[in-house]
DNA sequence: AAGCAGCTCAACCGCACCCGA
DNA sequence: ATCGGGTGCGGTTGAGCTGCT
């Protein structure tokens, strides 16, 4: 039993007794989404205590804003959605709110999992600080134009990221989507808020960021340019080979088929990129220790999944 | 099948800010 | 000026799930 749970199973303070803590219930979910119907949110201490529910108004906007709320998105992001948190953090650094503003219907508190979860993670495996100038360009160099690949990809053939985010209902969604678990802890699931609709809203989101590009020439984001059938450069030329070839396959293993991250790269391939006779100033990929993408076999690759 | 470790994400916590009294 | 309630934000925690041994 947590400490939360302790501290809400009775005690000497009648008052704090009497709030409760931890996953919410169905009931009182459904107490609150009633409530908001009718009143409208806002006013979060009061709303509870006329809702009837046993929970601080922190808790409810809480629960309200990051589960409830009828145009919250479930489902894995996509790599548009991803593309734009990477780009956007590096704009703004930890302004997860801000971020979320970006993302419509994705909140702060799953921007931050998610960083925390997936990208620090990487960063973790690469042995650089989340936050540095190498770990940026190392998302710059492979993890960006590994996302924009799949993207384009994405729009060839038929989009499981339109699928993942396809929100059927609870019981239709879980079955379909392997990696989104809606987890026993939180006992009530929102009730009928994923629906068709909301699939339609996220392609609609996907596409206005259809022209969202990252230049890899300039290393910046820009609008999305004719993408060139031939490799023009070594970071092309690795997409093409070792994504097509490996990453692709180890990405859907790696990740049940929902993430997008740099485990399924392969030190084999490194190969391709130094047998690529060109100076790392020439592959416009500078960095202030513009060597160390080229000389980071410990480093980038040796991850895990390899 | 059981045990374990790693991962995910809902929920909580503490702090800061805003605004009205 | 300051006090207190309401709200928002970023960081952290821990239950439950998954996959590996």
């Amino acid at each position: 039993m947590s400490s939360a749970m302790k501290r809400e199973c009775g005690g000497p303070n009648e008052e704090e007794s009497e709030l409760r803590r931890g996953p919410w219930t169905l009931e009182e979910d459904s107490l609150l989404i009633h409530y908001i119907t009718r009143h409208g949110e806002g006013r979060w201490n009061m709303l509870a205590k006329s809702a009837g529910l046993k929970r601080t108004g922190k808790s409810c906007r809480l629960r309200w804003l990051n589960y409830l709320k009828p145009d919250i998105k479930r489902g894995n992001l996509t790599p548009h959605e991803q593309l734009l948190i990477l780009e956007l953090h590096s704009k703004w650094g930890n302004r997860w709110s801000k971020i979320a503003q970006h993302l419509p219907g994705r909140t702060d508190n799953e921007i931050k999992n998610y960083w925390r979860t997936r990208v620090q993670k990487q960063a973790r495996q690469l042995n650089i600080e989340s936050g540095s100038k190498r770990f940026f360009d190392a998302v710059r160099c492979f993890w960006v134009p590994t996302l924009l690949q799949k993207m384009e990809q994405n729009t060839s053939s038929t989009s499981y990221s339109s699928v993942s985010n396809m929100n059927l209902g609870n019981s239709a969604a879980e079955a379909s989507m392997p990696n989104s678990r809606v987890p026993s802890l939180s006992p009530s699931p929102p009730p009928q808020r994923e629906s068709i609709e909301a699939s339609n809203h996220s392609s609609s989101i996907s596409s206005s960021f259809s022209n969202f590009s990252f230049d890899q020439s300039s290393m910046k984001f820009s609008e999305m340019p004719e993408i060139s059938e031939q490799p023009n450069n070594p970071f092309q030329l690795f997409e093409q080979n070792v994504y097509n070839n490996q990453i692709q396959d180890n990405w859907y293993m790696n990740t049940n088929g929902y993430g997008y991250g740099m485990e399924g790269v392969n030190l084999d391939n490194l190969s391709i990129m130094e047998s690529y006779d060109t100076s790392p100033s020439q592959l416009e990929c500078q960095t202030g220790e513009s060597d160390w993408v080229f000389g980071m076999n410990d480093a980038l690759w040796n991850m895990d999944a390899m």
